[in-house]
Parts: C-alpha cells; structure tokens; sequence
DNA sequence: TATCCAAGGTAAGTT
DNA sequence: AACTTACCTTGGATA
C-alpha cells in the first residue's frame, strides 16, 4: 500500500471527510473501527473510511483499496448542538493508503493483497471532487437563507463521484429505504458477492461486479432483505453484463437526456436517475427530487413546483443556477446551473439529520 | 409483547 | 398523459 496526505488547505475551499462520506450520497464506503455500517449516529472522531474499488473504467482496472481519514481538531465536532467551524475542516490533513490487487495474484481460495502501489491522491481527488472550488460554490448561493445555514451546519461537504455501476445499483435499492438500511444492503451484497481482498489479515470486500449479481436469481437477492428491489438489481445488472447499456454510456448528454436514458434500467425512475447523474457522473445541475427535497421546495420555492417531477425539476434547477457569477470557471465541465446539486446535497443532509 | 407505519420510489395497470 | 395501487422489509413508535 502507498500513503501520502493531502493538506486541506492546498484545497479550494475547505473539506469534511465524515460528512462527506456519511449524508447519504455514498453508500460504498465503510468506517474501518466501527462494528457498525457508516450511518451510526455516534461519531467515530478521526477514524479511517475504507472502500475497495472494482475494475472501474478511467479509474483502476484492478480491485483498487483506498483507505482515507482527517486529522486536527476534531473533538469539539463531537457534540452535534454547539459544533462550529473546526480547525481540521480548512487546515487538516487528509491521510491516505491506497493499493491494487495485482493481476497475478490470488489463485483461488486465499484473498489477494493490494501489493500494486497506486496513485491515492489522484484517486481521492476523483472521488472526493477535491477538484471542487468549494469556496466560489458558497460564495455563489450563500444568499439563500436555508442554504446559508446548511452550509455553516456541514462546511467543508463535497460531493461525491462514485463509480458508476455501484452508484446505480446502491440507488435502486434506496427506494423507500432509510439511509441506514441502504448501507446494510450494500455491505450485504458486497460481503456475498465481491471480491474479497485481503489487508493485514483483515478481508475486504469489493462492490460486485455486474456479471457477479447478474448471475444471482431474485431469491438469493431478497435473501439478503432486498425485497422489491432484488430483481430489480438482478435485471439491471444483467442489461450492463450483456453489455445492452451501461450507465456511463449516458455522460456527455445534454442533462435531460441523460437522466432519460438512465431510467431504461430496471428500477430506475427520474429521482435514481438524477442520483446517478449528480453523484457519479459529474451532472452538478442534477437535484434527485426525493419526499424531503420536495418537502423543502414546498417551503421554501412553493412557485418551483410544476406538478410532475420534468417541470418541477426545471424550475427548481434554474432557480438555485440562475444568474450566478464565475460558473463557467467553476464548472467548466457541466456549465450552466452547475450549483444545484450541491445545494440539494446540502440541503438533503441538513433537513434530514436536524429535523428542521 | 403486539400492531402499525413510514422509509431518499418504481412499474404496471386504469382512466 | 395523469392518476392509482401494489410492492418487501424492518426499526421505531404507539397501544
């Protein structure tokens, strides 16, 4: 395993590991000390996440592990009703380890180790979005009050860029499923299906691999508490093993046509659809309009509400994107309203975890 | 201890 | 096209 660290303050604008990782954007990452999936509620101070990679096109062609944490003043973030800004959050230290299995290794039984020493920075900032200018984003959208202050609550949040097929398949299984729930279903179908690597005599799991869960019937699924969702994952995953389609195939489409053609696999409507965009492909204009954004738009935007999700998702979208400055520069990858998507991410967290 | 209910929706069947 | 309904499972709330 290589290792580095990755001054926050090198950054554009400051980064929050744990609420990166845990608010729900993600559901591939794990807390290496904690008995529990990501989601407890108890938080884990300057604990190590880990996640292991599957063969992911433009990424790692090998089952890749990355290890990461913050360090610096974390303590007074351990109490959630007077926590503030923290030092760590804009001058911390993000600690990395990061390997592949090689293509040699691992005959059969024993899981491999990953001896292939890897880029982790690069990986992390892929990941992460630390190419992110976190500070221009605030700057642009602090005047809205709700935003405002969920930007305070959770500074230093980025989005995530998760690779595709496990974004897809970790969001079909979200369907009426409490964040909690959609980490123990990931955990489950990676420690059943994944390919198992071996770090310093502990065993990890890779995310399947599409031909891994297309090989699965819908019984074996739901045995591992899927319910509806169990042929859905099967049937999705068969469409990419066959090579019928592939959720990256919808990058470099003009938004609405990308979520339109993220919706022919199984179980994806409009909201997943929009998940896979935003949170793996790079759409930052994308706003999965789920029960609390709608909740939160009937609040705060009611006149954004267009009565079916197409319409309503255009307005909300040009109000949160209009006429801001330096988007371009920002954004250069995804253009116009580039910022509505951070603005759902923060607002999703924020109402969702303090119950406003 | 038993029952009820909602959880980051989607697909399929009706008007 | 807009509107209904069924769908698995389970942790937490209510009786």
């Amino acid at each position: 395993m290589e290792s580095g660290r990755i001054d926050v303050s090198s950054l554009d604008g400051p980064f929050d590991l744990q609420s990166t990782l845990e608010s729900g954007q993600t559901y591939l990452w794990e807390r290496a000390d904690g008995d529990d999936y990501v989601d407890s509620a108890a938080y884990g101070g300057d604990a190590w996440y880990e996640t292991v990679l599957p063969p992911t096109p433009e990424l790692t062609d090998r089952p890749t592990v990355v290890r990461a944490r913050q360090r610096g003043g974390v303590d007074e973030r351990r109490s959630s009703a007077d926590r503030t800004q923290s030092d760590h959050v804009d001058d911390g230290t993000i600690e990395w380890e990061a390997g592949a299995v090689p293509a040699d290794a691992g005959a059969a039984d024993a899981p491999a180790a990953p001896t292939e020493p890897v880029d982790g920075e690069a990986i992390l900032t892929h990941l992460l979005r630390l190419d992110d200018d976190l500070a221009a984003i605030y700057d642009a959208l602090d005047d809205l009050s709700l935003l405002s202050r969920a930007f305070d609550r959770y500074r230093g949040m980025r989005l995530i860029r998760d690779p595709p097929f496990p974004c897809l398949i970790s969001f079909i299984c979200s369907a009426q499923m409490r964040v909690s729930r959609i980490f123990g279903m990931q955990h489950a179908l990676r420690e059943h299906y994944g390919t198992p690597v071996d770090l310093d005599g502990r065993t990890l799991y890779a995310y399947p691999t599409p031909e891994a869960l297309a090989a699965r019937t819908e019984d074996e699924l739901r045995e591992l508490s899927l319910g509806y969702r169990a042929p859905y994952v099967q049937r999705t995953a068969e469409m990419v093993a066959d090579g019928e389609a592939r959720p990256e195939d919808a990058r470099g489409l003009p938004y609405e046509e990308a979520r339109d053609a993220a919706t022919q696999f199984v179980g994806v409507g409009d909201k997943v659809a929009d998940c896979v965009l935003l949170f793996s492909l790079g759409y930052l204009q994308a706003i999965p309009l789920d029960t609390w954004i709608q909740t939160a738009i009937g609040d705060y935007f009611p006149d954004c509400d267009g009565g079916n999700y197409a319409e309503t998702s255009r307005a909300i979208r040009e109000r949160l994107g209009a006429d801001l400055p330096e988007r371009e520069e920002v954004f250069g990858e995804s253009g116009a309203d580039a910022y509505a998507g951070y603005a759902q991410t923060y607002v999703f967290h924020h109402l969702r975890t303090d119950g406003d």
